[in-house]
This record gives C-alpha cells, structure tokens and sequence, in this order.
DNA sequence: ATATCTGCAAATCGTTTGCATTCGG
DNA sequence: CCGAATGCAAACGATTTGCAGATAT
C-alpha cells in the first residue's frame, strides 16, 4: 500500500468519524509511510525534527494511537520497553519472531497456527477477537556467533510466558 | 509446588551462585507462592506491606526479577502496562487467552501449536528459546453480555500483532 | 463561529538506580 | 570482617494529560 492511498484512507476515516485533517496528522502518516521497518514512537519524533517540523511529541503519540485504531497501523511489543508500530493497510496478518542477539525482527504466517488458536478458543467458549504470537530466539547469523546454541541446547531458564 | 518446596530450590539456587539467603528475598518468594492467581509486583508489594514488614518496594522488584531468571516465575505482559508474574516451578508450559471484559487470565497448552512453532522457526534457520502466545477476546460471560459479538463479528479493526 | 487540535510543560506510572547502611557467611 | 543486599529517595523513560492558544470546517 503506497502513501497516496493511505493518505487518502486516513483522511476520508478521519471526516467519516468528524475528526479533522490537519497538517501534523497528515505529516505523521507520511512519515510511518516512509519506512518499511518497524519503528517507535520516538523514533518518528526524530523524523519529525529532522525535517524541523513543528509538530510535537505529544501529537504524534496521539496520532499513532488513532493510526492504530483505524487499523492502519499495529502495535508490536518487541519487551524493550517501548512499543513498535508496522502498517498492516493491505498487508496480510503475520506474527513475529525477535532475535534477542541482534533485535531483528522476522515476520511469519503459518495457516495451521491460526486455525488451532480459533479451534483452542472454540474450545474455550472464548471469542477470539485477536493474538499476539511471537518467537523469541537467535537468528541464524546470531547463532553462528554463539557456538553453545547450535546443538540445540535451551539457553535460557524458561520457555515463553 | 508448595511453598516448602519452592523455598527449598530458591535456597539451593542462591547459594549454588554465590548469592545470600536473606529474610526478604524469602519472604518474597512465599508471598509470591501465597497464591494461585497471576499478580503484578505492586501487588505483591502491597502484601508486603500488609504484614507491616520493612522489606522495600526496591527488593521486591530486585527479586522478582531474580526468580524469573531462576526460572521459578514467568512474566506475563497482560497489556495493562504492568507485567504480571506466575510460578512455573513444576508446572508445564502454557499460553494465555486474556478476556478483554473481566480482565480473566484463561491458560491452555496445545501440542499441535508448540510443534509447529518449532518447525516454523526451523524453516527460518531460527534458534528458539522462548515464546510468547496470548489470544485476546472475551471469556464466555462476557461475550453473553455483548450481543454483537455471539453472531462471530469481529468488533476491533485488525487482528494480531 | 466554534469545536477540535496542537504545542508546551508538567504529570503519570511502573520500574530502576545511587548510595550510605545493614547484614549474611 | 567484608562484600553483598537492603532501604530510601531520587532518577528514569515511555507515554499521557491539562490548558491556553491556534486551526479546520
């Protein structure tokens, strides 16, 4: 999905909801537009001031959050304490493994995962209504450099949560 | 595994590292058995306090994080800005289902899903140690209470992560 | 016109840290 | 003894918020 569309998507959920476009909103959207990586909130404040916008800190968290409540943005929590951003307009949903050496993130899909969790929620009596699946590990380059790990042995004490 | 128990390894793996065993790192980790459910270390810290002991807010966040990497915990990021913990001591591994209703922490374990987790990490030359897998939705009470979701609508505008 | 947005700075909130003191081995 | 652990209070870092002035419709 390129920019002018999202632009154009983000300005016609913004009047459909009464909201106003304005200039930093508009600003913000190009900006997580203009990355193909996963980003945070800081660092499109650092765009922003790259660029010497005036637009503040404070709007472009508020931005974000309605980016993300409009489904054009997800939020990602990658444990390092702040939250990343991907755009997820026209992209298919996937989930994420974290190379906990290096901090790259790799995307995945696997049709049979998602069938069981809707199966395991059926189970359940649960409504799913979404899910957050990520792989935490060593990338293969990561586990190149880290000879201990390529037998195979756990390193660390726990499994996932 | 009972407190006892706990009490006991906690002991053995403090000493095995050299560390000391000290009146509030064990009162800690009794509070810390002292229930079944998932608590947060505000919480725990407000049992400390309900006993009137001097052990700091500062300690308790010090050893939880120490029995984490014992492996004698597990956090658990429920979303609310605050990590929540469980013992995993004796217990198999499992995954959440969080209701966005009540707040109700379901835990399930699939095979199927472990497995292929594996193999999908295998494909990408991916070496796991962990992983994190929580479905959100509403609980079957929950969903009762919210008609629009029995017909299987999707209410939030993306899915997962 | 006028309700919504924005920028600013101060406030939150969970968690971490520096340091002088206390304590376990 | 002596280094490790603790309590305290201050520091942190990401995010949020109150408010007066600016702006879109």
């Amino acid at each position: 999905m390129n920019v002018e569309t999202a632009r154009r998507r983000f300005e016609a959920y913004l009047r459909e909801r009464g909201l106003r476009v304005t200039r930093p909103r508009m600003e913000i959207l190009e900006l997580a537009w203009s990355t193909h990586r996963h980003f945070s909130a800081e660092e499109l404040w650092g765009w922003v001031r790259e660029r010497s916008s005036t637009t503040s800190r404070a709007t472009v968290y508020r931005t974000l959050a309605l980016l993300v409540e409009g489904g054009f943005l997800a939020p990602l929590d990658d444990r390092s304490g702040q939250m990343l951003y991907e755009h997820i307009l026209g992209h298919s949903h996937h989930d994420h493994m974290i190379c906990l050496g290096c901090g790259r993130i790799l995307e995945f899909r696997n049709e049979a995962i998602e069938e069981l969790q809707e199966e395991v929620a059926r189970e359940h009596g649960f409504h799913l209504t979404g899910h957050t699946l990520t792989l935490e590990g060593y990338c293969r380059s990561c586990a190149r450099r880290r000879p201990g790990l390529l037998e195979g042995g756990r390193e660390e004490a726990a499994g996932g949560s």
